[in-house]
DNA sequence: CATGAATGAGGCTTCATTCAT
DNA sequence: AATGAATGAAGCCTCATTCAT
């Protein structure tokens, strides 16, 4: 009988139920300001089976982390791969998929940049730290591969491939933040998606080789 | 007898203490390890002094930051006003200008972003936010209007000013942060300063306007 | 068919390997460090099954120092009914007997003592207790008449049969206890047996009486 | 004004205050039932200000056995350094000295013999430590030094000074642990000083050197 | 009987803030 | 105004015990 497999699967649901509301409380609150019975209630679990699954409050944030990480990840090397997409495609269509993850995800943000923005998760396991880190690179390495493939194309002006990626991501996050935190103070006005358009634009304006034909028309922008 | 205006001068001076403390504190060990006794210490005064001059720990650490704002900001002033400077010019120094400020005064990054990224300051004094937010406000401002100058002197593609603005900002403040974290992790490499000067050559590549002259020497870059 | 006799001995059998298990870890950690997860680990069962065999972890505790201390109990009966042997030899294996019961059992003086050393088990079994009790009660019953004997063939001075008992176990186990914490600090110098043999050694000198024929040559101690 | 000196004094008192709550609740409950609440509720404090006396439960628990220590350890002293007592004499009166403080302070016990039975205490000052250690170790001198001057003045058999001491100790202190245990069992019946008499009694008669006179007569037991 | 996930009361500790001096 | 001791509300986490499967 399926008995044990039945529990594996339970054990994993329960697994991603702590996570869900987590993911909500803490989008919601803040990391410092989350308590782990607001997680507990919201799973409707008490507080001590959190802890059978995760560690501690540091464990659950970046487990939870970790799975938005991996999904934007996924989605980046697939574009990556695909064979029909021009080069500057690519890296709209991967600011797209940030985008789209950061919309569903907005804590990503919040992980990358945690090091330097908050404290240190100091008990965070190592290899779940590892784990975050690897991810992290995988998708600068990625980014970094579409520009240069894009160089030895003859379609961008040649650079180093992580600096062009750095780039990328940092102008990306800042303008996410930065528009994000705009956004809380008026709701209304919400130029995040254009904004970022525009910014990708000029980026890609910016490396753009200047053969002549293209120039003219700016077709594919 | 200036005995009022000594013990005002005094009581600045106090406020001044406190806050250079603050700062090297928070900067050391960020928001929430920071504890109010140990910029007590560090200012040499007791942890019921401070509180005669700011109203709770999030007042402390906004006023804190309004200082670091506001110095960047007259930077910022001051190029925008110099007739001399080309418009991209401009653009650079104020990248240099951020630089520089940031480079003094790291925590301005925390700031900027801290309603996105931190929990809430929810006892934040009216006031003083909105002083953050006017200071905030007037260097997206200056931002754009060189950047709207520019366009209107021909130098660059038309486009929204404040649009641009938030890009120049979000490029900036992102990779500020993005390059940070990975100084943490590998202090060896910095390339923060390489990187920037890129980002920023890319980005007036890509909102110049491709005037026969230039594009043949691409001398200001 | 002898299925209920084969039940019967696996869950003797079951509730041996927690005993064994408990005596481990108990022993390793200390009665407060000591988490049931652990015990059953080891036994290879699961916390459930414990309180199967066991209604809380002050009984399982109690229930294996039992154990422990009828062993011992026995083993100084057995010396007592020893015909062949002199009453001071008698003291000086049951000197012996209790030793080697605490090298192969330590917690044993930690039983013994739990009452006044420890927070009370309170929710302890009653009828646990009692045996303990009449454990206790019995050796101390049987030193007491090892002494009493002697001084009936005119071998000690006379005195409270009992009292010398709690002398005899006292003496014993505060070496026991004392030498064992010392050598916890400086595991090399280990004077635990000959300085308990010394103690035993002047116990009986002190009780000895003074027969002329004795004294001159003092081979028996 | 006596101000500073005065708030000294009241903090010192403050300090007292705690260790004399502790002292009670700690020997009522022991230490793992004992919650720092009730003994900040017993000092008519909140629980936060005995963390600004003491660093955590552990600590203020081996504070509080240092003092018991400290005292006995004068009274040993001031003993051995008194002239006009016989060696016996002074082994006796430590032994009244070790029973007086006892009695005062039962938890003497629990501490010297805690690292053996309890669980260590882990988070422990290291300086607290080494006093209390200090302590111990000098004790053990002291006692020492008694019965090697003893020898040297032919009262007592030969043998090792620290060994005797330890005997002597581990007599005391398993005698006392042994006889309050089965006074909590049945307080009617109370031997423990006449126990303690006789076992001191014939440690005596064991050490000494039957030099023709004094094993006549036994007038000094 | 065995399992082991779930429970949840309770412990220790921290720290922003207050207040008597 | 300055002090710094006192406060006490929370927070995180542990673990003996229960209970549905």
């Amino acid at each position: 009988m399926g008995t044990k497999e039945r529990k594996e699967r339970e054990k994993n649901l329960r697994r991603q139920q702590i996570l869900d509301s987590a993911k909500e409380i803490f989008l919601q609150k803040g990391f410092r300001s989350t308590v782990m019975e607001d997680i507990a209630k919201k799973a409707e679990l008490s507080t001590g089976t959190i802890y059978q699954y995760f560690n501690n409050k540091d464990e659950l944030y970046a487990s939870m982390n970790l799975e938005g990480l991996q999904s934007m990840t996924d989605e980046i090397e697939a574009i990556y791969k695909d064979k029909r997409l021009s080069y500057e495609k690519k890296i709209l269509k991967i600011k797209e998929a940030m985008y789209r993850n950061f919309l569903n995800y907005p804590l990503l943000l919040r992980v990358v940049f945690h090091v330097q923005l908050e404290d240190t998760l100091s008990t965070l396991d190592r290899q779940l730290l590892n784990q975050l880190n690897a991810l992290g690179k995988k998708t600068m390495n990625l980014m970094a591969l579409v520009y240069q493939e894009g160089v030895e194309a003859g379609k961008f002006y040649p650079g180093n491939g992580l600096a062009h990626a750095d780039i990328m991501w940092g102008t990306f996050a800042g303008l996410m933040i930065w528009e994000g935190a705009k956004r809380r103070i008026n709701p209304k006005k919400d130029f995040l998606k254009s904004t970022l358009d525009q910014a990708f634009e000029i980026f890609c304006r910016g490396i753009k080789k200047n053969n002549r034909e293209r120039r003219n028309f700016q077709k594919d922008s």
